[in-house]
Order: structure tokens, then C-alpha cells, then sequence
DNA sequence: ACCTGAACACCGTTCAAGT
DNA sequence: ACCTGAACACCGTTCAAGT
């Protein structure tokens, strides 16, 4: 398991490209084929390198990974850095709308994957929880912040790569849909950032009770 | 836009079909090509009922969105009907979960889409909530519920197409990641339903409590 | 109105061959 | 050790043709 050097090198290299790709042209774009030639090199040189297109996917979860644990410095508080985290997965899925699908679908295989989630685990132990807690809160913070996210980017920030031709808009004629054309303003992107930290307040609020009570 | 009598009968059939496929082969298995097989005819016959196969995705969607409402009796109170509906989305992604991902990915373009989401929205309305706390509790709850249904996919209920060798059970030698390790038997798929409900509560309790205080 | 069949421009991946 | 190039078995979709 242990990197040779230029392996792991050209490995984060290859997954930056794919990521930027996919940043670029979306998720459904990525192949193997366009990704060698933005390399410089045969598709089936990446071959050298993943085993798979999937690994080579695994390989671009890991970047959006590392990125939970971004600018959060280790001496505040637990519940503090908590909530740090999950904020930084709702900014992954705005700077990356194409590629955080990734985060909530893929399974966490790879070492550096599983270090980062293992850590976001010691802080909820830190916080004071026991396993079976930190597992429960772990589970419904992800939910909301995933979900969260995924709406986010279907809101409007990044257009879908298969998008049929209606949106909302050109439909709500306000006589057939009332209470879908009156919500339309309140979920504008602009609004989600409240929304957002609404959410997460009620659940970091119901955490604090339960450390409190024990 | 109204229909032509057997053409929505077909579109459906069609989309019934494409969406057995999908909980059978996965997503990423679907072809115009093998639905095509599936109905006994060319691939190309199907774009003379859709334009695209993103329309007949958008089809897919419209038969999970139905089922949101599927057993709600009418004459319940609405908040007691909104929390059937969001452990419905769950339902759907524990009996469709190949074809979950739709829901939260794709926008809702389609008239019996919007059709299901106005009725959604008029339930908070009539629950009490103004424009701006129905939206912002669909947000929440839409949210939870869809990053929730993400999770209990990739935890366990059924195989991701293009997963990657290593799962987290050969990986935890205890040593290098006790707290994932720890955390392992309380996010069983048995243990989701409690957790699950645990969340919904939790938004549900602050909902009853925004009721009554105005 | 509905379906076919060939064709186009793509895919991921295998395999044998090159350096 | 690393890369190429041809090939295989697929894709979604266009287009002309059939009934």
C-alpha cells in the first residue's frame, strides 16, 4: 500500500485533471479518452495508473474529502470544528456542483478517504458523544447536509448535463401551480444560505441538549 | 400538451419498464437499446414517444414522485400527512434504489411532477406555515430525507454498478481506524429506521413549535 | 402514425506490441 | 515501467426508408 513516489504523484495529478474536467463539463462528459488527451497521453495510459474508471472516480472522491477538514484549525472546540465540516461540505458542493454527487453516492474505499472520516469521527467523540451517538448524529448531519447540497445544485448554481427543456418558470402560469410559483423566491439561491444554517442549527441544537443532559 | 389517449398510455408503460430495468440492472445500465429489447422493438421506436432518454428519465422520476402520496388518506391532519410523505421518500429509496437518485437529482419539469409538488406545498400551507416556512421546511426535510435515502443506499441495500473492490469491513483492522470501526454496527440497515426517525422528529418538533408560537 | 436499419460519433476496457 | 494502437462490444441519436 505504500506509494513509490511518482505513482502517487502522477495519481493526484490524474485525479486533479479528472476533477477539473468534470468541473468544466460535468460528471456525464468525464472519459477516459478526453481525460488522456487533456494529459497529453492514450487513454489507456491512465490504465497504468487506475485500474478502472471507478478507482479513477474514488480517486477524485478523495480530493473532495480532503476538503472537509480545509482551514480548520485543531485548537477549537469539538462541536465547533463539527459544524466547520459540514459547512465545508456545502461549499464543496457549490465550487464542485458536477462532481459532489460523488460525496453522498460512493462508498469510502480508499486509505486517505477512510483517514479523513475517521477523524471527523474522533471529533464527535471528542464533543463528548459515545459511539452509538456519534454514529446517529454522524448519519443525520450527512443526510442534511448531503441533501442540502444536492438541492443546491439542482436550485440553479450548475445546470444539469441532461436537462430536459421546461423549468418552473416557463410553466407557472400561478393559475396551475400557486404554492409552487409563491415558494419560487424563497428558494432562490441567494435565500439557501439561511435555510441552510437553519437546518444545521436545529440539529447542532439538539446535540447540545443531549450533551448537556448527560 | 394534453395527451392523445394511447400515447400516455405507452409513455408510461414505457417508463414502467425502463424504471423495472433500472431495479434489476441499475442505472447506469439502461439503454434506448435494451428497454427497446425489453418492449419487444427497436431502440429508435422509443424516441417516437420521447425525444430523449433524459425525457424518459424525466418519466422515471414522475413514477417515483406519485408515489410520495401513495396511501395518505385525505381526511388526516396535514401534519400528520406531511410526515407520511417524506417516510415515503424514504420507502422509495429503500424499494428503488437504483432509481432513487432521480429524485433528488433531477429537476421537476414534467406537469405530474409539479402536479405532486403543489400538492406537497399546499400541505404545509394548510398545516399553518406562510409562503416562506413552507419553503423553508421542505428545504430542510427534502434535504434529510434525501441525503438520508442516499446513505441507506450506499450503506448496504443494494450494490453501487461500478463500486471498487475494498469495502470498509476489509479495511478496519481496529488499529488503524477504531472510530469507523466502532461506528460500524450502529449504522446497520436495521438500525437506520430508528435513526431515520430520529431526525424527522427533530424537524417535526421544531415545526409543532413554530405552530404554536404564532 | 409508428417502426426499422444503417450509420455516426462516441464509450470503457482487453490485448499484443513497442521502448 | 510506462505508453501506444488496434480491436471488441457497447452507447445515444440522426436520417432515410418502409408500412
Amino acid at each position: 500500500m505504500k506509494a513509490r513516489g511518482k505513482r502517487t504523484l502522477e495519481r493526484r495529478v490524474i485525479a486533479q485533471k479528472a476533477l477539473e474536467l468534470i468541473d468544466r463539463n460535468g460528471l456525464e462528459a468525464l472519459s477516459m479518452r478526453k481525460l488522456g488527451a487533456a494529459l497529453g497521453v492514450e487513454a489507456m495510459a491512465l490504465y497504468h495508473h487506475f485500474e478502472s474508471k471507478a478507482e479513477l472516480l474514488d480517486g477524485v472522491l478523495e480530493l473532495l474529502v480532503e476538503q472537509i477538514e480545509r482551514g480548520i484549525p485543531e485548537n477549537k472546540p469539538p462541536l465547533w470544528r463539527l459544524r466547520r465540516m459540514f459547512e465545508n461540505m456545502r461549499r464543496i458542493a457549490i465550487e464542485h456542483p458536477h462532481a459532489f454527487i460523488l460525496l453522498p453516492t460512493r462508498r469510502f474505499r480508499t486509505q486517505r478517504a477512510l483517514e479523513a472520516y475517521e477523524r471527523l469521527l474522533q471529533t464527535f467523540r471528542d464533543a463528548g458523544f459515545d459511539a452509538e451517538a456519534s454514529a446517529r448524529y454522524f448519519r443525520v448531519l450527512a443526510g442534511f447536509v448531503s441533501g442540502a447540497g444536492l438541492a443546491e445544485i439542482g436550485g440553479s448554481r450548475a445546470l444539469q448535463p441532461d436537462a430536459t427543456g421546461v423549468i418552473l418558470e416557463d410553466f407557472s402560469d400561478e393559475q396551475e401551480f400557486p404554492r409552487v410559483t409563491e415558494v419560487v423566491p424563497y428558494l432562490r439561491v441567494r435565500k439557501l444560505d439561511q435555510i441552510f444554517a437553519f437546518g444545521l442549527d436545529l440539529i447542532f441544537d439538539a446535540m447540545k441538549r443531549d450533551l448537556r443532559k448527560t
